[in-house]
RNA sequence: GCCGAGGUAGCUCAGUGGUAGAGCGCGGCCCUGAAAAGGCCGGCGUGGGGGGUCCGAUUCCCUCCCUCGGCA
C-alpha cells in the first residue's frame, strides 16, 4: 500500500506562494493549509498578505484568520492544528497541501516536537529575570553543567534558548538535548514533498519592495493603527509592519522611513528563511523566472510530483 | 574664469608616511513550545586619473578630471 500524500509549497515572503498553491490546489484537487505564524490572526489582512478572498473562494484555505490577535499562539498548537486539519481533508477525500514561509512549523510538522505541557509564564519571567540580573552568561554556565550537549550548540547571547532549555529542565528534570531525541514527525507516515519557490535575489527584492509599497495603498496604515491599539499577543505583536508603523505614530519618522523599514526587514526576514529552507536536503527547489505565471508555476510542480 | 571645501567600502563618513577602518546596507550561518522572533560570523576596497619625492604614499608635492559652495 502506498503513503498518503501531503505536499508543502514554502518559499521567502513574497515569492508568489499564495496563487501558486491555488492553482495546484485544483490540479491536485487539495485543500490548502496555511503554514504562517502570523496568517492566524484575525485582522493582519494587509500586514500579512493573506490570500485574497478571491483566491479563498476557489479552494478552502485553513489556519487563517482564525485566532484574535491578542491570543498566545506557538508551534506546538499549530501543530495540533495542523494535524486536525490533516485529517480533515483526507476524509473529504482530499490531498493536504501546506503553503506558507514559516520554516519552524514546516520541520516540526515534518520531523515533529517532543511532547511536554506548556511553558509556565512564571517560570519563564523568573529566568528572563536572571538574564537580565545576572547577564546570559550565567544561565549559559548553568547549562552548561546540566546540559552540555544543549550548551554546545546555544550561544551564550541567545538568551531566549537558553531560558527554553533552562525551563524544560526545570519543568522536567530532564535535559532539552535528550528529550529533543524523542520526534516523530509526518515524514514517517506519510510521502512527504516539499517545494520551494526560488527567483534571483534581485527579482525577490524588488516583489518585497513593491509588495510593502503595496500594502500602504491597500490600508496598511489603517489596519496598524487599529491593531496597535489591542492588547496584543507576544506573536502578533512582531509582525513585520506593527513596529516599524508605531515608530511613525509616534514621530520618531516619517511614514516614507516606516515604508523603508518594513521593506528592509522583509529582506532580512526573506533572507532568513532562505537559509532555513537551503539546509533541509529533501526540498526541491522550483526555480522561478521574471514574471512567471502562477499557473505556470503550478504546472511545473505537478510534473515533479507525477 | 577666480576663490574655498572635498573626491577612501553599495551609502554616509573617520583615520594614518609602513597597502585602511566605523555605522548603515549587503552576504553567509544557527535555530524545534514567542519563529515575520532570537542569536552568531564576514569588509565585501585598483583610497578620482597620471606623474614626482621617499626604502616605502591612501597619507607629502605637481598636474589633470569630477562634485559642492561663494564671487564673477
Amino acid at each position: 500500500m502506498s503513503l498518503k500524500r501531503i505536499i508543502f509549497l514554502v518559499g521567502p515572503t513574497a515569492s508568489g506562494k499564495s496563487a501558486a498553491a491555488v492553482c495546484l490546489a485544483r490540479q491536485l484537487g487539495a485543500e490548502i493549509i496555511s503554514c504562517d505564524s502570523m496568517q492566524v490572526y484575525r485582522g493582519m489582512d494587509i500586514l500579512t498578505s493573506k490570500p485574497s478572498s478571491a483566491l479563498r473562494k476557489r479552494i478552502p484555505h485553513r489556519l487563517i484568520g482564525f485566532l484574535p490577535p491578542s491570543r498566545e499562539y506557538d508551534v506546538s498548537q499549530y501543530r495540533r492544528d495542523a494535524l486536525a486539519a490533516i485529517k480533515a481533508i483526507f476524509k473529504n477525500g482530499k490531498t493536504p497541501l501546506f503553503v506558507g514561509g514559516t520554516g519552524l512549523y514546516l520541520s516540526v510538522l515534518v520531523d515533529g516536537i517532543f511532547k511536554a505541557k506548556p511553558p509556565k509564564s512564571s517560570l519563564r519571567n523568573k529566568l528572563y529575570r536572571q538574564a537580565e540580573i545576572k547577564g546570559s552568561l550565567y544561565l549559559y554556565n548553568h547549562l552548561k553543567k546540566i546540559d552540555p550537549e544543549a550548551a554546545a550548540r546555544i550561544h551564550p547571547n541567545d538568551t531566549r534558548r537558553l531560558v527554553r532549555a533552562l525551563e524544560v529542565f526545570e519543568a522536567t528534570g530532564k535535559p532539552i538535548s535528550e528529550l529533543q531525541k524523542h520526534r516523530r514527525g509526518l515524514g514517517k507516515e506519510y510521502d512527504i514533498r516539499i517545494f520551494c519557490l526560488d527567483m534571483t535575489r534581485d527579482e525577490l527584492y524588488r516583489r518585497i519592495d513593491r509588495r510593502v509599497e503595496g500594502m500602504f495603498k491597500n490600508g496598511a496604515l489603517k489596519e496598524a493603527k487599529k491593531l496597535l491599539a489591542l492588547k496584543l499577543s507576544r506573536t502578533a505583536e512582531v509582525a513585520i509592519g506593527l513596529r516599524e508603523i508605531k515608530g511613525y505614530l509616534d514621530g520618531l519618522y516619517d511614514l516614507e522611513e516606516a515604508k523603508r523599514l518594513m521593506q528592509r526587514n522583509s529582506r532580512h526576514y526573506a533572507k532568513r528563511q532562505l537559509t532555513w529552507f537551503r539546509k533541509d536536503k529533501r526540498i526541491k527547489w522550483i526555480r522561478i523566472k521574471g514574471n512567471e505565471r502562477a499557473g505556470d508555476i503550478a504546472l511545473r510542480i505537478l510534473k515533479e510530483i507525477r
